[in-house]
This record gives C-alpha cells, sequence and structure tokens, in this order.
DNA sequence: TATGTATTTTTACGCGGGTAAAGTTTTTTG
DNA sequence: CAAAAAACTTTACCCGCGTAAAAATACATA
C-alpha cells in the first residue's frame, strides 16, 4: 500500500481511507487514487486489513445440507443480499453432521464474522456449542429454531403451513393422515405433526399420523422405502395422504408409481397426496405435487436485514426475535 | 500467543512451530503445548498467520450453480477431502452468472489459496478473467472443461456417457432421439451432442437432434417446455427419447406425465426416455431414470488428489493434465 | 483577503504471529 | 562418556495495514 500510495500521489494513511470508504475522501482525491489503481492493480490484503479490525466484513452462512436445494435457493439470495450490502459471505454445509456444524462454528469464530446467519442440524446439533456460539458472534437463527439460542429466529409459520394443507384436504375430500420420520432431524417436522393433530382436533376429525422410519438427509429414498411398505400392507386409513415434506412426497410418489397406484385428483385416482414446502422439484414430479410454499424471499430477505440490524445494533439485541412467515397454497395435480 | 506461550512455559517461536505443525516439536513439548491448550482455550488469529505466508492453507472451491444437487454432492465429498488433509475449504456457487463467477475469482484471488478446484460456467465464463486467474492461482478444473486453462482438467467422458446409453437403447428397442438445449450453457452438452451424431453415424442409424430453446439454469423447466411443445406437435422420430442430461429428462417426464404417455420398457408403454449424469434425484423419477452415472467419487476425489499434486509441485505442471472417468449405465424403468 | 472548516500529510505505533540467527539445552549416537 | 544432532530459547525484525495525533494544506464562506 505504501509504494501504490507514492505512484498515486496519495499518502499511505488517505489511501487505506479510500479503500475503507471510498466516499470519505475527497472528490478530487478519489479521482487520483482510482486512475492509479487501474494502472496499478494494486488491492489491499485482506488478512492485513482484518488483522486489526475488531470486526471483519464477513458474514458466516450455515446450512444444514447444501444438497437441499431448497437451502441452496435460499443461499442464493442472502449471498447476493449480502454482496451488494458490501460484505463477504462465507457458505458452509453442515452435510446433516454434528462433527462438522462444530467444525465449522470453529472456525467460524475464528473468522471473527461481523454476523452469522445460521440454520442448524435441528435434533442433531450439539446444543452446547451452539449456544456458546450464539454468546461470542452476532448470529440470526432461520429455518430451524432452537429455544433462546442466537438473537433471533426467523422461519415459517408451520402451523400455517398445515392448517392451509389440511382445510384444503377437508374440504375437497377424505381428510388426511399424516406421514413423517419418526425421528425428524428438523424440529419444523415435530411442529406440524403438532399443528396436524390440533388442526384434526379442532375439526373434530380423527388423525392418523404415520412415523416411517429412518435416519439421516435421504429424505426421498425414506419417503419411498416407508411408502412401498404402507402400499404393499395397504394400511393406509385413508386415500389421502399429506406429507410432512415435500422431499418425503417426492419419494412416496415413487412409491405409489411404482406399486401402479394412480395419484391425483381425478375421479380414476386412487389417493391425493400433499406436502409442504414447495421444493423446486415439487413441480416436476409426476404428478406435480400440491404443496403449501415458503416465502421463500421474505424469509430469506428478512433474515439479512435483521442481522444487519443486529449488526447496527451492536450485536445484541434487547430481546430475542422470533419472525415466522405463513405459507401460501400451491395448487397442483397431485390433490 | 506470547501470553500463552508463557503460560505453557514454552518460547512462543516454539509454540508458533506447533501450531503449524504439531509433530515438529518433540513429544514432551507438544503435550505440555496441548494441556496447557485445555486449559486456555486459545487458538492463533487466522488473518495473522496467513499475513505473512506467501501461499495460505485455504482452498477455494468454485461452482457454477450449488442449487445444482449433481455440484452438491460433488462438493460434499470434496470439502471432506480438504478439511482431513489439513485445508480450509471455502465454497463459492457462481449462480448461472458470469459477473458473480468473476467476483469470485477476484475475491478468492484476495485469499491467496494454496489451490482452486474451478467448475466454470462454460459457455457464459468470461475466458479472459479465468486464464487471468489461472495464471495467478494454481487451479484444477473439473466438470466443465475449458481448453488451455488451469493446471489440469478432470471430468467426465461424454463419450462413454453417449455410447453407453446408445448402445443400450439402440439394442433393446428404437435409436433414440437426442434432446439438448440450444445454447446450452455447459461445453460437456455439446461433447454429448458431437458424441452421439458420431455414433449414431457408426452404427449407420440416422441421428435425430431436437435443440429446444430456453436459457439459464432451470433445466427442468426448460425440458418440461419443450417437451410439451413436441409431444402436441406429435414431433417425435421415435419413441425413444435420449436426454442430454437428467435434469432435461426429469422435464420431459413430466411432460409426458401431463400428456398421459406413458413411459417405460413395458409393452404397454409409449415412450422410452433416458439420460445422463445419474442425478441425485433420477431414481425418485416416475418412471425411475435409466441414465449414465458419473462416477462421482473418482472426479471428485481424484480432482482434490491433482490439485494437492499440483500444491506441492509448486503450484505448475510441466504439462496440463486431463483426467476423463467413464459413466456406468444405470439400468432404471424408464428405458 | 481573512477566517474557519474539511482534508490530507507526517509521524508513529500496534496488531498477532512468521521466521531467521545465534546461543543453550536436551537427546541421540558412536 | 564425549561428540554430534536435534530441539528449544532469546532476540529481533518483518508482514501489510488500521489508526491516532499533530501539523500542513486545501477549500468554502463571509
Amino acid at each position: 500500500m505504501a509504494d501504490f500510495a507514492v505512484a498515486s500521489g496519495i499518502s499511505r494513511p488517505t489511501v487505506s481511507k479510500y479503500f475503507n470508504d471510498p466516499g470519505s475522501v475527497r472528490e478530487s482525491t478519489r479521482k487520483r487514487i482510482e486512475e492509479a489503481l487501474e494502472r496499478f492493480d494494486y488491492r489491499p490484503n485482506i488478512y492485513a486489513i482484518n488483522q486489526n479490525r475488531q470486526m471483519t466484513k464477513n458474514i458466516g452462512i450455515v446450512v444444514p445440507y447444501i444438497a437441499d436445494p431448497f437451502f441452496a435457493e435460499i443461499v442464493r439470495v442472502i449471498e447476493r443480499r449480502c454482496i451488494s450490502a458490501g460484505f463477504s459471505p462465507s457458505l458452509f454445509s453442515s452435510h446433516g453432521e454434528q462433527a462438522l456444524e462444530n467444525d465449522i462454528l470453529e472456525s467460524l469464530r475464528a473468522m471473527k464474522p461481523a454476523g452469522v446467519l445460521l440454520a442448524p442440524l435441528g435434533r442433531v446439533s450439539d446444543k452446547k456449542a451452539i449456544e456458546t456460539f450464539c454468546s461470542n458472534v452476532p448470529t440470526v437463527l432461520f429455518d430451524s429454531n432452537i429455544e433462546g439460542m442466537g438473537e433471533a429466529f426467523i422461519g415459517s409459520d408451520n402451523y400455517s403451513f398445515v392448517s392451509q394443507t389440511v382445510e384444503y384436504l377437508t374440504r375437497t375430500g377424505e381428510p388426511p393422515c399424516f406421514l413423517e420420520m419418526r425421528h425428524p432431524a428438523n424440529p419444523n417436522a415435530n411442529k406440524r405433526r403438532d399443528a396436524y393433530l390440533s388442526i384434526m382436533q379442532n375439526l373434530k376429525l380423527d388423525p392418523h399420523v404415520i412415523s416411517i422410519d429412518g435416519e439421516g438427509w435421504g429424505f426421498e429414498e425414506i419417503g419411498r422405502q416407508g411408502g412401498l411398505q404402507l402400499l404393499e400392507e395397504n394400511a393406509l386409513p385413508t386415500n389421502t395422504m399429506l406429507c410432512s415434506n415435500d422431499r418425503l412426497a417426492i419419494g412416496f410418489l415413487s412409491a405409489c408409481y411404482e406399486k401402479g397406484i394412480r395419484v391425483g385428483r381425478g375421479g380414476d385416482c386412487e389417493m391425493r397426496v400433499a406436502s409442504h414446502d414447495d421444493h423446486p422439484f415439487a413441480r416436476f414430479t409426476c404428478p406435480s405435487l400440491t404443496t403449501a410454499a415458503h416465502d421463500y424471499t421474505s424469509v430469506s430477505e428478512h433474515a439479512v436485514a435483521t442481522l444487519f440490524r443486529l449488526i447496527d445494533s451492536g450485536g445484541r439485541f434487547e430481546q430475542r426475535e422470533e419472525k415466522l412467515f405463513p405459507a401460501k397454497l400451491i395448487l397442483r395435480e397431485s390433490a
């Protein structure tokens, strides 16, 4: 920087000031620096910059499973917002593993980020590790809530998801039974089941929760295996299946197809299937999947906005914030 | 570190040596440091560490579109390898945009990474930007080859993909026509079309390439729209469709379903569909998709291994390396 | 033109650790 | 047990930049 300062005819501290905020130097000075910048392609050493800053311009983004297009989609929005706000986003995926999530939090702490957007693994998370992390780094949770951790949580209102699908399904046909994983990784799954039970009770209908076995993040395969077994046993209490999430539904639909069971709302159909999330592939299933959609954009943007506000507030909110967005029912062909 | 050194009773330079390579200090010394490490949770400042290193222990991973589960899957393998080799992987997605790819390369250069694994956008890439980058940072290309850039390219042998599917399809039924995007983003698509043409010629069969319009990375939707149009116009020259890639096939299958066209190899089926990639969702389509699978693991591991070798060689190979892995035919229900 | 304000320059120090050089201690080897 | 080798300690300087303080300029206003 010293050399570059000489070359541009400006003192080093002023050049430093320019790189921290080009608007903080006089118009004429800025031009001279920018001209020099074109002649020599100098750019400040990011490590030296961050060494003295008590807080960097980095933002950490952690998702539980990047191979899930749902998260990939959210990440895209978030990254864009961070960049246009002058931050450098760093993306991490826990790949469904607690050990990896912990490693990520550790290396993230070393990065001294201005803030972190964290979608935790959920049930599999190491609660203590997350708590420790959140108390050291300004963190906004999204997707999966963990009570009391982070300064805010932004997510979807699971009750709204289930109430809309159940209302629609009961209004247009047999009341649904509810398909879920027995040990869901994600806390939203539990909330959805509870919502289903409570809504069915309000409607004075018999709830039927079907819990299928399976571990990990291969939801489609779990849904498919579970579906095959259910269909073989002919064990379904109704002709309408509401899946906890789209990936499970994708697997279940594939099982239905394999068993030659026509799915849809037409008269010749034996079964209706609906679900929650509006997974990017939901419109390409056969038949296309009726589902309750996340407000992807609102969740992503609100999460980022909240983090920026948190950063501006010095990393702490007086009170933990919680914001849930309602679902939007997407009617397609499966129900 | 000075404080910690005092606390552990070891001199600072030795402690520094320990953190650079725990094996480089005497057994007894290591133990004393590690004991102190448990009492005080000190860890070196990554910015200070990297400031003086001419080369960091970071590895950049750039993919064109992280929302594509194909890349998400590869990334998972690569990240793991990097971590266990003591590197810190940083993941970036270009999200299909040239400007973003360029930004990523720029900020990557500032990170002074030991090496970079780059899957470029392909046709959309800014060739000059990539060339400049590769000449400054040890880079291994994967997935999409760009002639002459990077020190090595690791990918799949497109000819092997197409020859296996075409051979299978012609042996078991009508010869296939070939469905592709008119302006594919990815150079593999062109190689696949050329392979199709050449293989059909060898077999003395009439090739039929069907190019559909559509831009961007929403391949499924493009395949679906193109499929709907083709089916409506009844414009297919054969009952066998070979798609350039699985995502296109997923869209095409959804169009077939919508049009009530039975796909599969059974006697009651009107059409066969096959494809290439073995996308993570290919087994859940209806019917499940017959496809040529990448050797995901080999590609990922060979790419990482090549990069490590490149790093050890000081960032340059005498000659650009190129390694292609053959496909493995996966027979499912669609053809 | 004089005065006040906004910028810039000079000067100097610090961040946290890499690393080289010389001297000392410990361990290994013959 | 002596000599050689290996590991460690001391000392000192460096990396590239942020930043504070004081002095010098530049610009704006009356």
